[in-house]
DNA sequence: CTGGCAAGCAAGTGCCCGCTTGCTTTTGGT
DNA sequence: ACCAAAAGCAAGCGGGCACTTGCTTGCCAG
């Protein structure tokens, strides 16, 4: 691992533990086993730092994407929240650290890259080519159940390892039973 | 207002803001309009201040609870959703900090105190008496459904101010679709 | 009028912070 | 072998932090 990357990969990591106040250069640069000057060397300040390592963590790997013409809704719909959620889940300690912080620092992790966002306009394209192909009751508001069923995703990604008491099942049963209701809500049809 | 309740409400309010680091004695005793050193002779330290604080402002005030007897399950549904939502918006600069800090300060709000929780458990009994009068769908998962409408509920509260892309109706008209949605998924009888 | 208590004020302690300086060691290309 | 760039090391800077000490001021009951 490059001695750059090995940096940004601990001072993300350090953020996500410890907000932006808490990610002291001397802890960054112990987590990376590196001496502190070579932080300012490498980024000329920690607020540079943070940034690029935040922007860098909280890319997409963009891997999965529901497909442009609804073969199996259900099965795609699941295979496609599964990914989504993984991706959430992994990166719940910096989502979570982050959002704490946005309002006094919006400028790490801007909101138009998120991940849920990004994710939430591409199931309401295919909710709309469902629909318009007949596979969806008429009288359903996608956008509301795009933001009701991107919510539920995001609530149990962030939420799960924090309050157990309210998540008994395991992440891939649940998204099952997720996918499950919102297809009875949306009064899906398989094709 | 006492100059006791005064403080502890600075200290909640600079909390939200600026997290547990963020949240100096110095601004706190300004916010409150109080010299700092009056701070440690009521509460001894700022971390007792500042656990005090929180566990103040997180009290849920508790006043809508669904009916022991479900009469007009939609409109009941509706308006205690409507005061969930409320109490969780209206705390959300709170929520988010101290969710962000939780993995670091665990013992700031206890997650078995939470609002959710505590409205989630209320939720699954309410839909279990419905289910038993036979006015929701044999095959439901309740948990699940209970799960998936209390994340929505949260994930709008917290996410709202900062991701306005994402919604972009009013919360009153929201949460109507959110109850419209989840009770498809239940298929929900109107006794 | 007086004694006690609550709050304010000024100054200071030791610690950690971001960041800099001056210098030595390691590394890799020619 | 040689040199320049990159990384390490030791020390220190000004500043903000939580918290303390010693003393003054204002208030209210007796």
């Amino acid at each position: 691992m490059e001695l750059r990357e090995r940096i940004l990969d601990a001072a993300a990591k350090v953020y996500a533990e410890t907000g932006f106040r808490g990610a002291t250069t001397r802890r960054i640069a112990d987590r990376a086993g590196v001496n502190e000057i070579t932080l300012f060397r490498h980024f000329g300040s920690k607020t540079r730092l943070l940034h690029e390592a935040i922007r860098c963590a909280g890319l997409a790997s963009n891997l999965c994407h529901l497909p442009d013409r609804p073969a199996h809704p259900r099965s795609e719909l699941l295979a496609w929240a599964m990914a989504i959620y993984r991706e959430l889940f992994d990166r719940r300690s910096l989502i979570r650290t982050a959002m704490g912080e946005l309002e006094e620092r919006p400028d790490l992790l801007p909101p138009e890259e998120s991940q849920t966002v990004c994710a939430g306009q591409e199931l309401h394209v295919y909710l709309e080519r469902l629909k318009s192909g007949g596979l969806i009751g008429a009288e359903v508001d996608l956008m509301a159940a795009t933001t009701m069923f991107m919510g539920t995703l995001f609530a149990d990604a962030i939420s799960r390892d924090v309050i157990p008491a309210m998540y008994r099942q395991d992440p891939a049963t649940s998204i099952g039973q997720y996918v499950d209701l919102i297809a009875r809500a949306l009064d899906l049809k398989e094709s």
